[in-house]
DNA sequence: GTCATCATGTAAGCCGTTACATGATTGC
DNA sequence: GCAATCATGTAACGGCTTACATGATGAC
């Protein structure tokens, strides 16, 4: 999980650890804040699985921060600090860039189940789903609709006889029930979407055309921490 | 975690083990199947603490089974299967029972902010929540209302920048935002029933609580029942 | 020169899982 | 008497967290 959000960022351009940390914040929303205590063990286990390396920092980072002087204290200060070890640029740096292996184990990780019970799978997977081949893509959408279906079926199939809850379970159940089927209602459009593309000569951006329900707040066209998709999973059933 | 579930079923009825996980599978869709290697040390620890004793199933339960005839045979025969442990009843179950020392840990659990940010968390407490004193529903009706109105704000400003997603993450953002929105509102909704209910007047120390922020969704003050939860249904397509 | 921040790592422990081991009861 | 289910437990292991330890850089 955390190894698979790693290679989704490193698919994009070659970062550090610390600055993964943020991102992963930040940017997939995937925890609030991964510990360091979790985060550089899971980069030493990709690097020595070949799935990335650690380069030097790329040159645009690097001209701006040392001088162009021929200046000697400089020069031998900056190389003090920066060479020791593949990958460490100024200050301790290591900065890891994704390799082709990295890549092949991107995409199986992306499109395997590992995972399934965990409500963040399905949304980090989805913030990812770009670098999916459409079939796979579609595996992941369908293979989602049907966990809610099921989980649907169930709920109702277990509240249908006894539906002697007291008031907070029972508000609960029926707010899970409605958002669950909002989200398959959702996940038709993408599916529908999805496939149009693939069976019709329409590419592009239909994708994301069905949503935008709007329900009443400002159309933000948003990029946003991608996704705290946590996701409310409901008890009861 | 486990343990206030487990609290909380034995709240209402005496369990063993066996049967324990069947409901958290069936009745809280809890975990879809907590395993026994998490279950029985789980109990084990809470028999340790004083919070569960074992003790004979109850009469009903074993005057259905053991016949009432004086056959020695019988008799014999369910001694021995019976008769080994305190706890032990037919067959080898081990039938737990909440104590006095269980429910101030159970209410004390329930009241706690522990795994807050586990998604699971919340559901579960409201699934419990007619075991807690009003005071204590009203702050975790409050408390989940912030950290979802935080998320929300925390979205939009991190939104509010720069490029644009992909179509996936998009929908994805779109589709949880939304989620989130709906959420809110029914807190709101749970919180003015609330309120409405018991309080005539606030207790002394009213300081620290404080009325809702307001920061984010609108202000549905729709009142009725906690259970009629009719939603606005704008549905979309 | 000292503090906040950036940056990387290790160690101990928690909490859960899977896999393994055991045995009783019921139904055929 | 045999299989399926009920029922309890242990052992090994995995991943993530917290706490600890270290050190460089930049701002003042």
């Amino acid at each position: 999980m955390l190894e698979l959000a790693i290679l989704g960022l490193l698919e994009g351009e070659e970062l550090h650890g610390y600055e993964i940390r943020k991102r992963l914040r930040d940017e997939l929303g995937f925890l609030s804040n991964v510990s360091f205590g979790s985060l550089y063990p899971a980069l030493n286990r990709l690097e020595r699985s070949g799935a990335v390396v650690a380069v030097a920092e790329p040159d645009t980072e690097l001209r701006a921060v040392v001088p162009m002087t021929g200046s000697l204290g400089g020069e031998r200060a900056a190389m003090r600090s920066r060479r020791s070890a593949p990958g460490r640029g100024r200050r301790g740096r290591k900065v890891y860039r994704i390799t082709d292996e990295g890549r092949r184990q991107f995409v199986e990780l992306l499109d395997s189940e590992r995972d399934a019970d965990d409500p963040r799978s399905f949304g980090l997977r989805l913030a990812l789903a770009r670098y999916l081949p459409p079939a796979a893509r579609l595996r992941l959408l369908e293979r989602r609709r049907a966990s809610l279906v099921e989980r649907l079926d169930q709920a109702r199939a277990a509240t249908s006889g006894r539906d002697r809850l007291d008031p907070y379970a029972r508000s609960l159940v029926e707010h899970t029930t409605e958002a669950t089927e909002r989200e398959i209602s959702w996940l038709d459009r993408l599916l529908a979407a999805e496939r149009a593309r693939g069976t019709s000569p329409t590419p592009g951006p239909a994708a994301s055309a069905g949503p935008a329900p709007r329900v009443g707040g400002p159309t933000a066209d948003n990029e946003s921490s991608i996704l705290t998709m946590a996701e409310t999973e409901g008890d009861i059933s």
